[in-house]
DNA sequence: TCTGGGGTCCTAGGACCC
DNA sequence: TCTGGGGTCCTAGGACCC
């Protein structure tokens, strides 16, 4: 019996999403931006024939755009993140292990299983209902490690003969997709890597794994090697347990030519820093400490640089939203040089997450802790109940002056009630 | 003119100690 | 002040992921 992992990667998930809810656009081309509409971060098939590239800024190919008639959206993280916990709930009602690994890609561990043929009936049967019942097209790979199962997904969404499940369970499947697959496509290997390897003569995965473990292990670390021995079969990248973030980050671009009233940053930075409280309350930790940062265009050569960088440490971990927020501000006062600088992006991390159970206590510790966190508590329920933001802190404020830019956003479907889709009879 | 946001892990080098 | 080995801890930066 052989150990499996499975990845199920929902294919090109932004422009699916945006699909579900404009199905003339089923086979035509659809591109979504980032925030602010500053880049193409999601690409339907379509436009990648048309040559547009991951990450190119909007303004560079809206000409291309316009011209092949390509349908254009800001990006919806609400409608996306609710469609994504569809596509989940639904995968776990087939695969009792999974772990989520990022909006759109699930891990499986298929280590009960030892049937390889009802294992891919059933991976053809819970790739048939997702798409039926949520409308994602998605792509699963078994492989005897998770980086080869992501290189066999690769194949189950190129090749329709596959309907959606690729396996590599012998080694001559294995080697087949090694020969075949781009050095600069493997999971872990990435653009610095794939030029040096290239550099080296390796072209492919197959050449890649023909090079000397001690060759591997110097020219790019263990976790180099790590990439090498799972190609070679040998598993070394195991299920995680579902643990918390480490660290927790908030941030935005600001759209134009950027920010340069310290009230207009305090109330971006105040806001952010409510929103890694809630965060971090959200996942049951505390922080350590925080850093908040703010920094003009580096684009703007013509134009004065500043780069903020300012640290918090707090006497006792804190989720609190108050102590955040102010202690957070504070910093930015602290930081802001006088002269005329357009911040164009500026954030709160939160650094030494821990779990909320081990706090330590301080000797000099003030704040009554029970009656803030009880606070926190009810300012979540009440955002929750009545729509984010609804309670928040003098200083959050209510300009729009750092806001996103989103002019091709698409309505709420799932999420809000007022844009509850209407189906004609 | 307009260039995303949120993570993890590893390493090298400096500070500091004996 | 210079000389020297060896250890730990921290931080910045790099590389990667989606």
């Amino acid at each position: 019996m052989m150990k499996l992992f499975g990845l199920a990667d929902c294919n090109n998930f932004y422009c699916s999403c945006e699909r579900v809810f404009h199905p003339d656009l089923r086979d035509k081309a659809v591109v979504v931006l980032s925030n602010n509409d500053g880049c193409v971060v999601a690409r339907s098939e379509e436009s990648k024939r048309l040559g547009i590239k991951m990450g190119v800024p909007f303004y560079q190919v809206r000409e291309l755009l316009e011209r092949n008639g390509v349908a254009v959206f800001s990006s919806n993280y609400n409608l996306y993140g609710d469609m994504s916990r569809r596509v989940m709930s639904m995968l776990s009602s087939f695969f009792p292990k999974i772990h989520i690994y990022s909006i759109d890609e699930a891990f499986l561990d298929l280590s009960e299983i030892d049937d390889v043929v009802s294992l891919t009936e059933i991976s053809r049967k819970a790739v048939k209902a997702i798409y039926k019942g949520v409308g994602i097209p998605v792509s699963l790979g078994i492989a005897p490690t998770k980086t080869l199962a992501k290189m066999a997904s690769v194949y189950a969404k190129k090749h329709k003969g596959y309907k959606g499940v690729c396996v590599i369970d012998t080694d001559e499947k294995r080697e087949k997709a090694l020969k075949l697959f781009p050095i600069g496509d493997v999971w872990g290997i990435g653009r610095k890597h794939s030029k040096k390897l290239e550099y080296h003569g390796v072209k492919t995965a197959w050449d890649f794994i023909q090079k000397s473990e001690g060759w591997v292990r110097k020219e790019m670390s263990i976790t180099g090697l790590r990439t090498w021995k799972e190609l070679r079969g040998e598993s070394c990248i195991e299920m995680e347990d579902d643990t918390y973030k480490k660290s927790i980050c908030t941030s935005r671009s600001f759209p134009d030519q950027g920010l340069n009233k310290i009230e207009d940053v305090e109330e971006a930075v105040a806001n952010f820093a409510a929103k890694c409280s809630k965060k971090l309350r959200e996942q049951h930790t505390v922080c350590g400490s925080i850093v908040v940062f703010a920094y003009t265009s580096r684009f703007r050569d013509d134009m004065p640089q500043s780069y903020i960088n300012e640290i918090v440490n707090f006497p006792v971990p804190t989720n609190d939203m108050q102590e955040i927020v102010s202690n957070a501000v504070d910093a930015l006062r602290r930081a802001w040089k006088t002269g005329t600088y357009y911040f164009k992006k500026a954030g709160v991390i939160a650094c030494n997450v821990c779990e909320d159970n081990a706090i330590q206590g301080n000797l000099f510790d003030t704040v009554d802790r029970d009656k803030q966190s009880a606070l926190s508590k009810i300012v979540d329920e009440i955002n929750m109940r009545n729509g984010q933001d609804t309670v928040r802190v003098a200083v959050q404020g209510f300009s729009n002056s750092w806001h996103m830019k989103n002019e091709y956003i698409s309505k709420q479907y799932t999420t809000n009630i007022k844009d509850i889709i209407i189906v004609k009879a």
